[in-house]
RNA sequence: GCCCUUAUAGCUCAGUCGGCAGAGCGCAUCCUUGGUAAGGAUGAGGUCACCGGUUCAAGUCCGGUUAAGGGCUCCA
């Protein structure tokens, strides 16, 4: 039996060899009329069919037992038959299908450009039309490479070169195409419907940049038109939370010719980071962090020494002073490790646990640079933890509570990776080997689910990745737990154990928010720029009516700011609608609307940016309910 | 760094076949003094990213540089 797991929950079992049509007909006949029903050869182990609350199909591709969605699979082989035969000396390198679409890799003498992507979903519409079976054939090894090699797709045969001597290799034919594949695809060709070219993208071979180029065609294709523009709407919707449109609608932030990768932070920007490190000192203080702050620029025999200088050098900027190197910090370790070192410790000084908003430069290149989620100058909220070897656990799952507070506290959820020794590090593999497993023991304990990241690690450390989603559902990493080993030994760190000897102790590299700038950026794009009231650069604008309200505004105003809230004033003589439109865009949590009747009473109308009009509230009561709100850190 | 695309007013963007630099928003001034998402008029605002080339003539064509956008690789 084969157990099934829909995604609404619910689970259903089936007969080993089943097809998927017969699958799709006992869930749902709706869902088995629109049914992409292929001739399977395998096990089918998710059937990725949601069904919304009215029964209207929503989405519905299935995947195969290693995870491959078969609809989008089969759109690639039909966008490459297009391909070939509108180009037909392009060689074809791989086409998957990927998480809202599909791509495939050409490598051809042609430039693709958008321009052809009208001739291209012209040609799979024809393809589409025809409504070629898709046929599984299989030959010997052997027997595929020559195929292969006789039509000059250099890049199937090594594919199949990789291949074990005995395998049998599986190919895929519709009309006069044939693709290497491993399948399963739908029937024919005909089962697929609306189709549409993205982007453009260059992409190595392998994914290594030391290979050929090819150029990769993006795309994705839906069952029903309806589907596709659903999804061509939510795209431009989460374009809207972009942190970089809004960094510039709200003022937040710039980035400018004269310094890329380098954030100018304006004032509204300023006052949200503020707020953020107000919290992690809060928050920091009561975890019991102490704090301190290294220099930017530090000789480069201290880079040497820790490891740097070997294993960091092509992230690193330089600079001469007096004739002498310097280097301007890409981490805050070094740092922080020569603060510890002014000191002999006592065993029971540890854990000391040593916090830094540490602003770091990374030389990173040009093309990675993404507005403020990846740049080359930014503030870690760093800290350094320094302990004896039996604490190792407890500390990170001290850390690992500590990030959950923070991120539950913006309302964000997260996905954890362990990252383990990548190939240019330091240090012996038994070290290795024992801060991964103190790691993986420590999630294990906390019962986290994670993903391993082979080879991902820091030179000195391997690590727990904490990663968020942007708008457009990127993920990016934000908080990380290091375990190091090396860093004391380069630096000889110790402590004075209870037996009066010296004792090298264990370090913990760990960040919160990750960058500031990035977290900055993904906050943004979470609240589509309608921050909390606590972090909101402007919580309150007064709007008055006409200029008989002036003074009132003002009194109001004074009132406020005495309260300790950030507020303004629109004084423009323009109308009532006008303001409170530019306020709404501002998304301010709070406009008062002031005429001659709140005047009169003694109130201020409230608006609330989401909730609408709240009608009128004596000032006071105004203030007490959004001190609270700001207080609680609540999200209204 | 690599592949593709883009760069015109503070912002968003038109500018056709190479022939006098455009719109909306914003800004300034004036009129309007109003009740929950855009009232009206007038005006200012430009080295068409930068460097070079072709041409009688370049925002427009060609080459280069810089920056930005989408990816690849890399990373907080």
């Amino acid at each position: 039996m084969i157990h099934i797991s829909l995604k609404d929950g619910s689970q259903k079992e089936f007969p080993e060899r089943i097809s998927l049509l017969q699958i799709a007909e006992s869930i749902s006949p709706k869902l088995a009329k629109n049914s992409l029903a292929a001739v399977f050869n395998g096990k089918v182990t998710d059937l990725a069919a949601v069904i919304d609350s009215d029964g209207e199909l929503e989405f519905i591709d299935f995947e195969d037992e290693r995870g491959r969605q078969v609809y989008r699979h089969s759109s690639s082989h039909v966008m490459a038959q297009a391909v070939k035969r509108l180009w037909p000396n392009t060689k074809f390198a791989i086409g998957p299908a990927v998480d809202k679409g599909f791509y495939y890799d050409f490598d051809t003498d042609h430039t693709f450009t958008p321009e052809d992507f009208a001739a291209i979903e012209k040609e799979m519409q024809a393809i589409i039309k025809s409504n070629y079976p898709i046929v599984r054939k299989e030959m010997p090894r052997d027997e595929a490479i020559k195929f292969f090699a006789e039509r000059n797709e250099d890049y199937k045969v090594e594919l199949i070169q990789d291949l074990p001597e005995d395998a049998i290799i599986s190919l895929y034919q519709q009309g006069e195409f044939v693709d290497l594949c491993a399948g399963p695809h739908v029937p024919a060709t005909g089962r697929l419907k609306a189709i549409k070219l993205m982007s453009l993208a260059g992409a190595y071979w392998r994914g290594s940049e030391n290979n050929k180029m090819l150029q990769r065609i993006y795309a994705t294709s839906f069952p029903k038109q309806a589907l596709l523009d659903d999804y061509l709407n939510k795209l431009e919707e989460a374009k809207k939370r972009d942190h970089r449109k809004l960094g510039k609608e709200l003022g937040l932030f710039v980035l400018l010719d004269e310094g890329p990768g380098f954030p100018f932070f304006l004032p509204k920007g300023m006052v949200l980071r503020n707020e953020l490190e107000k919290y992690w000192r809060e928050q920091h203080e009561k975890a019991g962090y102490q704090e301190i702050r290294t220099p930017i620029i530090l000789n480069t025999d201290l880079w040497h020494r820790s490891g740097h200088w070997d294993h960091y050098q092509d992230n690193m900027y330089f600079t001469k002073i007096d004739e002498e190197d310097y280097a301007v910090k890409p981490m805050n370790c070094p740092g922080g490790i020569l603060v510890y070192k002014q000191n002999l410790h006592s065993y029971r000084e540890l854990p000391l646990r040593i916090g830094e908003m540490g602003l770091v430069h990374r030389h990173e290149m040009s093309g990675v640079l993404h507005g403020l989620m990846r740049v080359r100058a930014f503030t870690q909220d760093d800290a350094h933890i320094f302990m004896l070897p039996e604490q190792i656990i407890d500390e990170i799952n001290g850390v690992m509570n500590l990030i959950d507070t923070f991120y539950t506290q913006f309302g964000f959820s997260y996905h954890v990776e362990l990252s383990t020794r990548p190939e240019n590090s330091m240090g012996s593999q038994e070290q290795w080997d024992l801060a991964t497993g103190a790691l993986q023991q420590a999630l294990e304990k906390k019962g986290l689910d994670y993903k391993i990241n082979e080879g991902d690690g820091a030179f000195y450390g391997p690590k727990i990745d904490f990663h968020l989603q942007d708008s457009l559902d990127r993920t990016w990493q934000c908080g990380t737990i290091q375990l190091d080993f090396q860093m004391p030994e380069k630096f000889d760190l110790a402590y004075i154990g209870e037996d009066g000897e010296k004792h090298r102790p264990v370090m913990i590299h760990r960040v919160i928010y990750g960058s500031m700038e990035r977290f900055i950026g993904i906050l943004t794009e979470h609240f589509a720029g309608a921050f909390p009231a606590w972090l909101a650069p402007v919580q309150v604008r007064i709007l008055p009516l006409t200029e008989r309200q002036h003074d009132y505004a003002e009194q109001t105003l004074a009132q406020l700011k005495s309260a300790g809230i950030r507020v303004e004033i629109d004084k423009r003589s323009e109308k009532i609608g006008y303001k409170i439109r530019e306020g709404q865009l501002q998304k301010i949590p709070y406009l008062l609307v002031i005429g001659d009747k709140e005047i009169e009473a003694g109130s201020v109308a409230v608006r609330h940016r989401k909730e609408g009009d709240l009608g009128a509230m004596a000032l006071d009561e105004f203030t007490a309910m959004l001190q609270t709100e700001i207080l609680d850190k609540s999200i209204r």
